[in-house]
DNA sequence: CCAGAACGTAAGGATTTCGTCAGGGACTCC
DNA sequence: GGAGTCCCTGACGAAATCCTTACGTTCTGG
């Protein structure tokens, strides 16, 4: 059974969390702080963790960190509408997605499902299918369903593969630019866009209508398969 | 039984890697720095290497050179995130695989798994057909669909053999350089240009609008049969 | 509903990379 | 010693790629 950590203070959310998730077949474990949310990550080795940012002891970011260090479980981040920067800041540090609040339960247990289908065993084969082309990441190249090979430039296929690497989850444009151009580009978000532009117009069927390489507005980019 | 050697300063790290390979039936080997690693590496003769780059002694691509001398053993590299350039270096140098940290043991152990399988002892297919000529890897000839025969300088040879024994997959120029005329000339890209056009005269039938030997600018190339 | 921010798109000049030719030096083999 | 082969090197036009500018569109918060 898929184990599910709880990190939240609210006594209210965490029980309205723990009866949809158990209700929904998941084994849930609840930590009020971001000491015992440690504690029980040790103990407990849970599937996917739901991590609120403003917890009454430590910086959520901080949390992250003390989880990635070992770690490569799903994080999902709580945040409230008004916590933007802590936000960019935990997905930085290594969260997967993030939910903010007030949010539907439907929308959160859609997260948990992809977060927990991610942390599954990866296969072998480092070859990401979709409807309408496939990416090789092993030979550099990338074929459209009929055949037709997709001509990338370095900076191109830069990007694609840091998207396609961190697949279905988000990646902020700091972390782009700093992987692709280097840190002291950091703020050159324009780079981005045209570049994101350009593979749109060659992997998308409707480049104005993304859907695999989507805009998540003010934070970065997320590849969906 | 498949022997692991794990290189890795981080005795968290170690400890959970130790303790999961061993769950999966692997024989287990550490050591703690590229130093020691090497030396391990002649002693115990591992099928398997899981090398983190971020060594307190020798840079992790050096490791791969000291291995890469003698051995053809798969390489696993370990990878921080914010390491995209030693990733790069490191696949050059000859690492098979890499996975950026933090990581699912679930994932690291399919790569395991898959590089142990590659290291066994795999039937070479000896000869590359295409529509204009045959390459005979084993024997080290070429000969065109009239029966003709392709004379190839060494040199020649060596860069014809390095991108067939890759065909499909893009071969950076590093690589064919490190690998051709050695480390010190990996910037030497223009001896690329100038062997590849010969290549391309001797095998393409229109050498000026190549088909087999595809150049992907900025990047490097990609043989195609 | 509006202003400002963020995003998308197109196009052209600057820069890098590539292809080609040709000639000289080093080496081998007769 | 001469012929032949092979490799390295330089020069230059062609091609590809990247950066930048400009402007229109969409999103967001008040």
């Amino acid at each position: 059974m898929t184990k599910v950590l709880v990190v939240d203070d609210e006594p209210a959310l965490v029980r309205a969390l723990r009866v949809n998730l158990k209700a929904h077949d998941y084994d849930v474990a609840i930590a009020y702080d971001g000491r015992s949310a440690l504690t029980r990550m040790a103990q407990d080795h849970p599937d996917v963790v739901i991590l609120d940012l403003g917890l009454p002891d430590i910086d959520g970011s901080q949390v992250i960190d003390g989880i990635r260090g070992w770690s490569g479980v799903p994080i999902i981040v709580l945040s409230a509408r008004d916590q933007e920067r802590e936000k960019v800041t935990a997905l930085d540090a290594g969260a997967d997605d993030y939910v903010t609040k007030p949010f539907g339960m439907d929308e959160l247990l859609a997260r948990v499902r992809a977060a927990a289908r991610r942390g599954q065993p990866n296969e072998d084969e480092p070859a990401v299918v979709t409807d309408d082309f496939v990416i090789d990441l092993a030979a550099t190249a990338v074929r459209r369903t009929d055949g037709s090979e997709v001509r990338l430039t370095p900076t191109e296929w830069q990007l694609l593969e840091a998207l396609v690497r961190e697949r279905g989850r988000l990646v902020t444009s700091q972390l782009l630019l700093r992987q692709i151009w280097g840190p002291q580009y950091e703020r050159e978000r324009h780079y981005l866009r045209v570049f994101v532009a350009q593979l749109r117009r060659k992997l998308e069927p409707d480049p104005s209508n993304p859907r695999y390489i989507r805009t998540e507005a003010g934070m970065g980019y997320r590849f969906v398969g």
